[in-house]
DNA sequence: ATAAAGGGATAACGTTGTGTTAACCTTAAA
DNA sequence: TTTAAGGTTAACACAACGTTATCCCTTTAT
């Protein structure tokens, strides 16, 4: 399956299980938020919008019943997954979580193979809606690339390029650590025809460099540049 | 919720079990069958074609695990929900379950009332999905489009939109985040013929923006527009 | 038929940000 | 050290988009 991509937000107030959780889902390639209060859940879940929420019941600043309920009655959230995890395991509780929209409710402890196990079943069940198959989306290490959304990721920050820099950099990244002529570059971006300055492309690659906030190319005195980590 | 009519095939070599969890999901206004071993249960989910499967592990004539494995390979049931109702409540068992592409694991003794909970929350889950690809409504966020009824709802508060404004919003919205090229949106809406001007399409987007006032369309310059919040 | 209302396109003008260049500075190789 | 190649910066021109008012046309009610 392809889970890679998927956003998962934990809300706990135990750090501890917060970490165990987080590092285990990451493992498996989700992308993972979290928070530790219900008001820093309901703020986390409006800012990144994830495809499945995880959520404690026994919280500060609102318990995760209140919480689910609130995500329930908006738009946005209505069919955002939502899996209860808490140490109340009594019949009454488990039936409430679920009757506030809860998709599953998990007791703890549980070993976080399990819980993997649960998260994934639920993802296998809802998630045949986004497939990505040939659409030209490149991922360099933690550098996103969509050409379809024209958007750049770098560490899950989304960062805005213009429309040169754009093509510049899909251009140098969709052939990772290969150098890149200058007259390459003229003419794969610039066109065969156009004819500008030397210091142009420079200019380009320092707005790119800047604006990700990375050292990602390498320039190749005499010779061009490459895309790489 | 629509629960009436569903088909839920039930398979536990316990007689009693059988009989209570049966009253009860009949009581929801389910349609309920049963059978006694792995075998039977196979030759009634090709009979039937039930929703959901409601499988004991320990049964004779093949267990739960291979008759789950056995359907699974069949595309008629495919996506037929899965459940596994079983004493058997290690670790192990749970996630060897869940990867013979199971739905939900649920150890006995349950309640009955919670194991309704259950699959209620799962029909629930997976109606959503049905309902949503037949008509055409889109839902964005905080934002609901239905070309059917041609009304667009932002936090349930209605908007009126004209025609064009509507097309061009129903087509952004229909790939959110995808960046529509001009032309792209001149040939779905305004039709591959019709030529008009430039202003055109910013004019149609300003009053969009002004009615539904939201930020909800981006735009790239040099590239087009997407719908994004 | 006629008036009223609103949709849709366009022109004219305002605004923004991109792309490019020039001028100067830094670095690395011979 | 020398020097060529690239880095950096600011400034500018212009293309692309935003905004507004206006006109024409279709629809709807009287």
């Amino acid at each position: 399956m392809d889970t890679k991509g998927k956003k998962i937000l934990i809300a706990d107030d135990e750090p501890d299980i917060l970490e165990i959780i987080q590092y285990n889902l990451q493992a498996e390639g989700y992308v993972v938020y979290t928070a530790k209060d219900g008001d820093e859940a309901l703020q986390r879940a409006k800012q990144v919008n994830p495809d499945l929420i995880i959520l404690d019941i026994m919280m500060p600043r609102k318990t995760g019943t209140e919480v689910c309920s609130i995500l329930r009655t908006q738009p946005a959230f209505k069919d955002t997954l939502i899996i209860f995890l808490t140490a109340l395991n009594d019949e009454s509780s488990q039936v409430r979580g679920f009757d506030t929209g809860a998709d599953d409710y998990v007791n703890k402890p549980i070993s976080p193979k399990l819980l993997l196990s649960r998260v994934n079943a639920l993802f296998r069940r809802v998630g045949k809606k986004e497939e990505a198959g040939s659409n030209g989306i490149l991922t360099v290490g933690n550098v996103v690339i969509d050409p379809v959304k024209y958007i750049v990721e770098v560490d899950n920050n989304e960062v805005s390029l213009a429309k040169k820099e754009f093509e510049l950099l899909y251009l140098l990244a969709s052939r990772p650590g290969r150098v890149f002529l200058r007259n390459e570059i003229l003419n794969q971006v610039w066109g065969n025809d156009v004819i500008v300055g030397d210091r142009t492309i420079d200019v380009h690659i320092r707005k790119i460099r800047q604006k990700l906030g990375l050292d990602c190319i390498t320039t190749v005195k005499g010779v061009g540049y490459k895309f790489d980590l």
